[in-house]
DNA sequence: CCCCAAGAGTTGATACGTCAACTCTAGCTT
DNA sequence: AAGCTAGAGTTGACGTATCAACTCTTGGGG
């Protein structure tokens, strides 16, 4: 790697930390919540399986388990009790959790408009979007 | 937010995580430290005050504190005991850290470029330059 | 019918980042 | 010189991510 390698490379992911940090931040403030319970409250939109929702996350099942139980604790999710007939049945969102589910994706969606998409050029959204797409392809065809 | 909006910003984070995932794991793997780790391996060439380390990396004081303690556990760096004259000398790696550092560059390096570099089309490559400039302008224009 | 193997889900240990509170020192004020 | 304040550094608490170990259920052989 040259010096120049380097310099993009130390830019570029500076960028992406400080954008997400602020992005973060954001949500945090205006919603209480962070991203990855965000990402939950707008993913599980019917009752599911931890499984099966880890799965749409593309996370591991021991990360949704963990962050279940904390919002689990703040009334954002539900674990229904297993059924009678010995079907677990799954987990789902509150009234309260679909609640937020609605306005974090407004506010967040502006958040992200304001500090991101309004200050891309054509060129380099669709730029972004290709390598986006490319490296996905890659590393996880799935 | 449009639905391809969402789209757009869900495939490029996603690629994002994927992407820093493996390059954390290829670091792990090759030399046993965390992309943190090697941020402060590379930026502490001389010895320093921790705030100076902490401003170089963009990092909160806190933060350097914590993982110096860490690092220091496992002998990578040292703290010098405060100079007899009363001035504090501050934080140096140790000869362990100088070689790991050494290696680490180019393996890390190395993974960089296999990742992500020699995959970027030149027009890909300087809008993302292009965007990750203007936004740390205007994120953080120190 | 019993046992066991596989999968789902949970839990605990450890590492990490952030925030706020704390300690210590040095330099300044009076 | 005594005290105060500002800045540096540390620590603790908490939320979070990852890995491995564990439990529980279920469905399939014997």
């Amino acid at each position: 790697m040259s010096p120049e390698d380097w310099a993009f490379w130390d830019t570029w992911m500076r960028a992406q930390r400080l954008l997400l940090r602020e992005l973060d931040r954001g949500l945090q403030r205006d919603c209480g919540i962070s991203k990855a319970e965000f990402s939950v409250l707008v993913t599980l939109r019917r009752p599911m399986r931890v499984g099966e929702l880890a799965d749409a996350l593309g996370w591991d099942k021991s990360r949704v388990s963990h962050l279940l139980t904390r919002m689990e604790k703040r009334g954002l999710t539900a674990r229904s009790e297993d059924g009678a007939g010995g079907r677990r049945t799954g987990i789902e969102l509150t009234a309260e959790g679909r609640r937020l589910a609605e306005s974090a994706t407004r506010a967040h969606g502006a958040n992200i408009r304001r500090s991101v998409l309004d200050a891309l050029t054509p060129e380099q959204a669709s730029a972004i979007r290709s390598w986006s797409e490319e490296l996905v392809e890659r590393v996880d065809p799935a």
